[in-house]
DNA sequence: CATGGGTACC
DNA sequence: GGTACCCATG
């Protein structure tokens, strides 16, 4: 069986906002590591991941591996019962039809309690390529969606280039053509192609952009391997959360700091300061020049998911699935999205 | 060519939300003097006529007259890309036929740039009206929005009633007939019929109450005479631009002051403190009793550009177009409505 | 009150 | 597929 206590309704809610519109159906993959899921969207074209880690709840317990297929309509109903500061339990018996939801008022006497019909879903697990990408971009998540929102006006798909001088975002319509060009951050642009440290975190992801020795330093001993493609996936993208680690040494520090998706500036002060100032940075990490285009209308549904991380990575070489990352605290949500070819 | 930097792009946004319901598209008149732009709402009904001084620019340079025909709805989506505080500048070369825009944020590393593909269009050079009115009412945006906001939910048309008690709206509906009076403001009211002093201010309009022998002059010759009553209207209010030249040789004293909008407080104290009571005072100066007859649907519509301008100024004489008048800084937007006879 | 999103209609 | 209208959210 599955009883999990979430601290917070919010987490849940807003990520069921971010993807209901991407997938109706899904199967909540439960097991001992904490509830992942897997998804084609409704038109087969883009793929969404979200890992909520065990250690992200405030208890976990689920003796066996355990699929609960959800519709994701209803889910986002029942979630709308709660409140955003309520703490969630949810339970499942093994073989169970139904998910239990229970959301206790933090402070109160209030109590409600939901029973949501599961369904049976064809488990595709979708194979989640392992690339190591040419070029990795970290910026304020608000920022992305604000570029995609603007250049879907124009047209409908975008080309982004990565190049030394920063990304790219390139759209042509009938009235209009537009281009928005971010620069690396200065104090940020040391780690172009310079990715290491930035293992640490525990949610991270691995994408590496190519190697690098920099993983270095481990930091995550404890949490990291969070959602850690599970032990197989491993050394591939991380993303998020490369925390600095870099010459850090001091792990330590690293834990921390980041508190919803935000990352650890690079050696940067780490002070709460240094932080915010992180979330606004742009960092560009490259091996290669790269460019790809990608359907407008899919990038703004996976900027919704702003409201789960100050910042969003994009991973990118050419020719290959862009992904779009968004990591908090043990878990995270990525969008993995193929590029348009020639003109289509 | 014209390249011309705009301090904030909230005000080219702000201006294009104001009329690009009216108007869908117009040519921009560019000359040294500034950017003009005037034309007839989709129904051939009203009539806009919008004027950015080349002194409200951040640098402005048009080495020759051109008319840059904007389709105003791309306009307003290529606006909509960016950021209220971005610094604009508007490129064209001579013969262009697109538009260029370049954004650049404030503080940083993002800069974005747009060509909008321009358009010829019949240069219907309108004639507007020198009327010199018998009567201005100088009231708060805000306040104007909400009455024909209010009216509109009642019925198609509003009278308005401007005598010695004041500015009186009156609509009839179906449901129910209302009316609201608005006052002269008192230390205000010397001012009615009185005129004169207005004149100063930069932007000042021209209209004039009554008599002046304004009326002046063509507008279009270059474009001083824009919509001024030219020169010769002194005395009697401007209220916009006039830039002046009018007698007062002092033209440079007249540019400065008026901050948007803002007219000058007749004789009282300019402090900024009394300018911002200026803002809410309602000021009624006539020469006799006019009752006119409008659609709300436009002066709904002429009410959102309440953004632009903390006071509007209404001028009237009986039989003749109202002229709806937001001025600011080296710039405003005026409509022209003409009224309903009888019970059309 | 305004802006954005979604649904329905052309 | 695009535009317009209505509803909901900030």
């Amino acid at each position: 069986m599955l009883e999990a206590k979430l601290r917070e309704a919010a987490l849940l809610k807003k990520l069921l906002d971010a993807i209901k519109e991407l997938v109706t159906d899904a199967n909540f993959e439960c097991n001992e590591e904490g509830i992942n899921l897997q998804a084609m969207d409704n038109s087969h074209v883009a793929l969404v991941a979200v890992a909520l880690e065990a250690a992200g709840f405030r208890s976990f317990r689920c003796d066996r591996p355990m699929p609960l297929g959800v519709n994701l309509t209803s889910l986002t109903k029942v979630l709308k019962c709660a409140k955003d500061d309520d703490i969630v339990t949810l339970k499942a018996a093994d073989e169970a039809d139904v998910l239990n939801l229970v959301y206790e008022a933090k402070n109160s006497d209030r109590i409600a309690e939901y029973d949501m019909k599961l369904m049976d879903i064809d488990a595709d697990q979708l194979g989640i390529p392992d690339t190591e990408y040419e070029a990795r971009v970290t910026m304020p998540a608000a920022e992305f969606t604000r570029i995609v929102r603007d250049l879907s006006l124009l047209g409908e798909s975008v080309r982004i280039e990565v190049s030394k001088e920063g990304i790219r975002f390139t759209s042509e319509g009938e009235a209009a053509n537009g281009n928005v060009l971010l620069k690396h951050t200065e104090g940020k642009i040391g780690k172009v192609q310079t990715k290491d440290e930035d293992e640490g975190e525990g949610s991270t992801q691995k994408t590496k952009v190519k190697e690098e020795k920099d993983d270095d330093v481990e930091m995550d001993e404890d949490q990291e391997q969070e959602f850690k493609p599970t032990s197989d996936d491993e050394g591939e993208d991380e993303q998020d959360k490369d925390e600095d680690e870099d010459e850090d040494s001091g792990k330590s520090k690293k834990r921390k700091k980041k508190a919803n998706g935000a990352e650890k500036p690079s050696k940067k002060a780490k002070t709460k300061k240094g932080d915010d100032e992180d979330d606004q940075a742009v960092v560009i990490e490259m091996n290669q020049h790269v460019s790809l285009t990608f359907s407008l209308k899919y990038l703004v549904n996976f900027s919704k998911s702003a409201s789960l991380s100050a910042k969003v990575q994009l991973m990118m070489s050419n020719d290959v699935p862009l992904l779009v990352s968004y990591d908090w605290d043990n878990g995270y949500i990525r969008y993995y999205l193929a590029p348009k070819i020639g003109d289509e």
